[in-house]
DNA sequence: GTCAGACTTTGACCCAGATCAAATGCGAAC
DNA sequence: GTTCGCATTTGATCTGGGTCAAAGTCTGAC
C-alpha cells in the first residue's frame, strides 16, 4: 500500500511545486525549517490517502499526481467535492480527523508535515499563512463555481464544464494559452466524471458520445482528447462567453 | 436604496459580532485601529450589496440580517453559492470585482472596511488573518457539504437539508441544543430555497407540503415552521445519524 | 375594508437523466 | 494467443422533478 517515498532525498530549492505550494511566499530560511519537518510519502493508484474520520497526523500538498476528495452517504451515493492536483493542500490545521475520503487517483507523491509542527511554524512564519488563505480562497470560489455546475447545468453542460477544467489545468502545465486546439488526456474514469457531476456513469459515457458525434471533441481510446476548438467548448459549457479567469 | 447606517456610532467593544467575526480574536488595540476604519452601512431588504463584476471599493461583516451569494447564467439560471449570517465576511482581500451578486434578503446592516486600510491592516495584524483564514475553512467545508446535497440528494432530502441547517443555525443563536422540538422563521422566500438548493420553486413548494403531510413539519402561515422532532428530520435530510458537527 | 401585487400552492403533463440489462472493447496474466 | 476482469458503450424503459397553467393567500397601501 504505502511506502515511505523513494529516499530521493528531495531539496525544497528544487521542487516542482516550489512556487505554487502552501510553501511559495516562503524566504530560504523558511523553506529550511519546512525541509526538517517535512517527508515524502507515496500512494499507489487506487489507495486511500486519508479515511472520512481518520485521525490525520500530517497536513500535506500534494507533489504529483491527481487525487480526490470525497463524501459517501451511508447508502452508498458519493459525491467528489474536491480534485487535488500537484501543489494543493490536504488538511486542515486546527482539525484533527477528515472529514472527507482522500484517495488517490493515480500513483501520487505527497510532501507531508506533521500537523504539530507546521501549526506551530505556521504562527511564527505569516508567509506561510498568508499563502494558505489565499489557496483556500481560491478552493473556496472554485467550489462555489462548482455549486453552479451541480445546481444549474445540464449533463452535457457539466461534461463540458468538466473538460473545460482538466483543458485549462492542462494548458497551464505546459505553459500554453488555453484556446485552439487542446489535447489531453483524462486523468478520471467515467465513474469518477460522475462522482465529480452529480451524475452516473451511463449519462457520462452517453454525453461523452454525444459530444464525440457533434464534433466538439474527438476521442482516442478512452482517454484521450483532442478538443478542435476550446471556444467551441466552452459555449458548450455555458459560461460566460470570455471564459472567466483562473488564478 | 442604500443610506449611511443610523449613526448610532456602535463601539466594537458592544458589537453583537464581536466574538464571532473577523475581528473575534483582535486585542483592545486592535479594535481601536479597526475602529478607525470602519463604517456602517444599511441595505434594504431585496437591494444589492454588490453586483457581479461590480468594484469592490470594501469588504465587509454581516452585522444583522439576512443576505445572499449568488451566481447567474446569461440566460438566467441562478445558483446561490452562499448564504450570509451575521459575523459573516463579505469580500476577498487582494481581488477587486466581486464575482458574485450579493444581496440582502432581510433588512441588514454591515460593518465595512475600505479595502486597502483593511488588507493594510491584516499584513500587521496576524489575528485578523489569521481568524479570516478559519473563517474560511469553515466555509469552504460548508460549501462542499453542500456540494453533496447538490449533487445527490433528492428533492425531498434537499428541503429537509436545508431545514436542518436553518434549525441548527437558530438554536446557536439561542443558544439552545439543536434537538427535540424546534421553532423558526424561514428567512428565505420559496424562490431563494429553490435557488439554494438547484430545484423550482413549484418543486420547493411541494416538498415543504409533503413533509408538513408527513409530520416532519408544522407551518403557521408560510414562514413560520415547528419541528416536532429534529431528529427525524435529520433522517429524512439523509445525514450521518450522529448529524455531524459544525464549528 | 378592499384592492393590487407578490408569494405560494396545486394540478396536468412531459422529458432529461436514472435504472436495469446486455454487449463490446481492451489490457494484464498466463 | 487466449482468457479473465474491468471499464465503457449502448439500448430499453421508468420516474423524479421540470414546465406550463391556474387557483388560492397574504400584506400593505389607500
Amino acid at each position: 500500500m504505502n511506502q515511505i517515498a523513494q529516499n530521493i532525498s528531495q531539496e525544497c530549492g528544487d521542487c516542482p511545486i516550489r512556487h505554487s505550494a502552501v510553501c511559495a511566499r516562503c524566504e530560504p530560511d523558511e523553506l529550511t525549517r519546512l525541509e526538517e519537518i517535512k517527508y515524502y510519502r507515496h500512494y499507489d493508484a487506487g489507495s486511500h490517502v486519508l479515511w472520512s474520520g481518520d485521525r490525520m497526523e500530517f497536513v500535506a500538498s500534494v507533489v504529483s499526481g491527481i487525487a480526490t476528495l470525497t463524501q459517501t452517504m451511508e447508502d452508498g451515493r458519493t459525491q467528489m467535492v474536491g480534485l487535488l492536483l500537484p501543489s494543493d493542500f490536504v488538511g486542515r490545521p486546527g482539525r484533527d480527523t477528515s472529514p472527507y475520503d482522500v484517495v488517490a487517483t493515480t500513483d501520487i507523491i505527497m510532501c507531508c508535515f506533521r500537523k504539530r509542527p507546521f501549526e506551530q511554524m505556521m504562527e511564527r512564519t505569516p508567509h506561510i499563512a498568508h499563502r494558505l488563505l489565499e489557496m483556500t480562497l481560491d478552493e473556496l470560489d472554485a467550489a462555489r463555481e462548482w455549486m453552479l455546475v451541480l445546481g444549474r447545468k445540464t449533463a452535457r453542460e457539466k461534461i463540458a464544464s468538466l473538460l473545460t477544467i482538466i483543458a485549462r489545468r492542462d494548458a497551464a502545465i505546459n505553459l500554453r494559452a488555453p484556446k485552439g486546439v487542446l489535447v489531453f488526456d483524462l486523468p478520471l474514469t467515467r465513474e469518477a466524471m460522475a462522482d465529480y457531476l452529480g451524475l452516473t456513469l451511463e449519462t457520462v459515457s452517453r454525453q461523452m458520445s454525444a459530444l464525440k458525434r457533434d464534433g466538439v471533441i474527438e476521442l482516442e481510446g478512452k482517454r484521450h482528447v483532442t478538443v478542435p476548438d476550446f471556444s467551441r467548448l466552452l459555449d458548450e459549457a455555458g459560461d460566460d462567453s470570455d471564459g472567466g479567469m483562473l488564478a
